[in-house]
DNA sequence: TTTTTAGTTTACCGATCAGTACAGAATGTT
DNA sequence: AACATTCTGTACTGATCGGTAAACTAAAAA
């Protein structure tokens, strides 16, 4: 096999960060090139499908990282663990509030309705992984899906205010908030 | 004055619709045209700065109802009447969670930049009203200021959750649990 | 009724869009 | 060395981008 400067899985990090900045519809093909360093036949070599592949690719690297820094986190190890273990993955993972959800980004547009189906997937996969272990925790059915939902919804909100204000502080009060409600049911 | 069809202030909601379902990079300039029934000509006579001078317009507008509906009952009204009505007007706005914000979703990729102080401006704005009430409500200054930025971000992330489930459980419970949270300061 | 102003339509501009074609360079494999 | 495969750069396509120009219609003001 031929190998040059780059393989397609060292390619995708770098159109995350293009899709990030710019969002699908305005990452367009000549800033995916600048920022991946490659031209287009390059690109169209890798990802053959264009832009939806791309992006395609991008949230399927998303959800592996996910599925083994927090989703399996939260079903394998003890319940405490495992929600402590994805506390600090969110908390690397978003850099503390500088770095956005892409997944929660494109839930917003019309985006959504092209990845409806990863997009779905990612937030009902770690709702119900986080809910799992809450209850293993010693929350009732009910209730720990409520919790697993209002801790997404904490998460993502603190996301876009922190960006909205330019200020982490958001973002780290509600991850000092989660861990104090997501240890015991008496909340 | 000669008047025809539409005045200015009738195709702003048309416009934000647009941008909210297309984000500000993918609301083109036809699909503009498309949504608010005019020609590029018509567009460019109520708005000569184009597309930015349209999603400003849309901003304020956006901002302007705010204030009247949600930021001038949280400083005038009495503590706990001030957030109710903010409950109720934030549920009728984003429709039980099947609208989204459009600040919010302009927060989050570099269209932020380009409209940095009113995206900073409504949430700081927004903040500080909900704090000034839940002070007078007896919370802590500290303490207020923590609840009114963890009360924003349960609501931005709700938007994002529910749009990105299909589901307007997410949205529905926030508000439920806010109703509750800001109630007393003895949470 | 004539004039002025407000608003609309249409055609057009250069730039950029996503995507393609293909020749050639880099890297195996034999 | 010869060859095949993988990858890259460049030039190109037709379509659409945001924006402009100007002739035009409608209606209010004189």
């Amino acid at each position: 096999m031929a190998r040059l400067v780059a393989e397609r899985a060292d390619v995708i990090p770098l159109l995350a960060e293009a899709f990030r900045a710019y969002g699908y519809e305005g990452a367009s093909l000549s800033r995916l090139c600048e920022k991946t360093g490659l031209g287009k036949g390059s690109l169209y070599h890798f990802f053959p499908g264009g832009k939806e592949e791309m992006a395609g690719a991008v949230l399927g690297e998303i959800s592996h990282w996910f599925e083994r820094q927090v989703f399996q986190p939260l079903d394998n190890l003890p319940p405490a663990e495992g929600v402590g273990a994805m506390l600090a993955a969110v908390d690397a993972y978003f850099q503390s509030g500088r770095r956005i959800c892409l997944v929660g980004a494109f839930a917003l547009d019309d985006t959504r309705d092209r990845f409806a189906m990863a997009v779905n997937g990612y937030f009902t996969r770690w709702q119900q992984a986080l809910s799992g272990a809450l209850q293993r925790l010693g929350f009732a059915d009910v209730e720990a899906d409520r919790h697993a939902r209002a801790a997404l919804s904490m998460i993502q909100g603190a996301l876009v205010l922190s960006r909205a204000l330019g200020n982490e502080q958001p973002f780290r009060d509600t991850i000092t908030a989660l861990t104090a409600q997501l240890r015991l049911p008496g909340a």
